[in-house]
DNA sequence: CACAATTACGTTGGACGTAAACATC
DNA sequence: GATGTTTACGTCCAACGTAATTGTG
């Protein structure tokens, strides 16, 4: 798993729409496709709802989003941290929560039943 | 940045040992330098003190230490959660948390002023 | 000298682009 | 037929292993 094709996949469940994804992204259509399926693959899990012409997040793909977003995130605050952790005397505490997608917080279809705190991907 | 990696610089920093990891891993020893080595590049910080023959994580490699292991944590989790979700009714709430290290929880050297919450990884 | 990390060098799988084929409205 | 995705095919880089080199106790 790279945080490569986590972009990738950000960026088409942003747009729902491969040939735009790419375009955002300066790669070719047919090599985001690859790597979407790929992902897939590797996951072995459909992200993406195929049968329409435009593409739909699945449920998978919808939970695969929240916890993309969590991971990049984390990746770039790391990042961050790792140069500013000689300099600064005082930091943040950041306090994060994964739920899964059928606990008590949502119904039988998915659908949240509660607000998430704010800043936290749920 | 490659979960692959990540795995590599772990089992390192577990072992102190380029060499025992590599055979934990099963790849060969230069392979494992360099992907340690230019995972330093990446990131642009010393991860391990090669002073002494015996490798040494820095104090930026014991706060990568315990994000890449917290970043692994969510990416198995996440696979789970993606196979679970159609069957389970009822989940989980997983709580994490994540503090720089020269937060008010660490002391100016970088040692941890307070025990961690049960399961979570600081 | 023994043990451990790095550098050198050749090989190969996978990420990429171009071109063509397929699918949906 | 216009828009959008997938398949085919060739190229290239980066991850790998083997061998040689360097460094430390």
């Amino acid at each position: 798993m790279d945080t490569r094709v986590l972009k990738y996949f950000l960026t088409v469940a942003n747009t729902n729409n491969i040939t735009k994804a790419a375009k955002q992204l300066h790669i070719t259509q047919p090599t985001l496709s690859r790597q979407i399926m790929e992902l897939e693959r590797e996951l072995d899990v459909a992200l993406f709802d195929r049968t329409q012409r435009q593409l739909q997040l699945t449920k998978a793909g919808v939970l695969f989003q929240q916890r993309a977003t969590t991971l990049l995130q984390l990746v770039d605050q790391t990042k961050d941290d790792l140069h500013q952790q000689e300099k600064e005397l005082v930091g943040s505490v950041n306090l994060g929560c994964v739920a899964s997608l059928a606990s008590p917080f949502h119904d039988e279809d998915g659908q949240r039943l509660s607000k998430g705190v704010s800043g936290c991907p749920l």
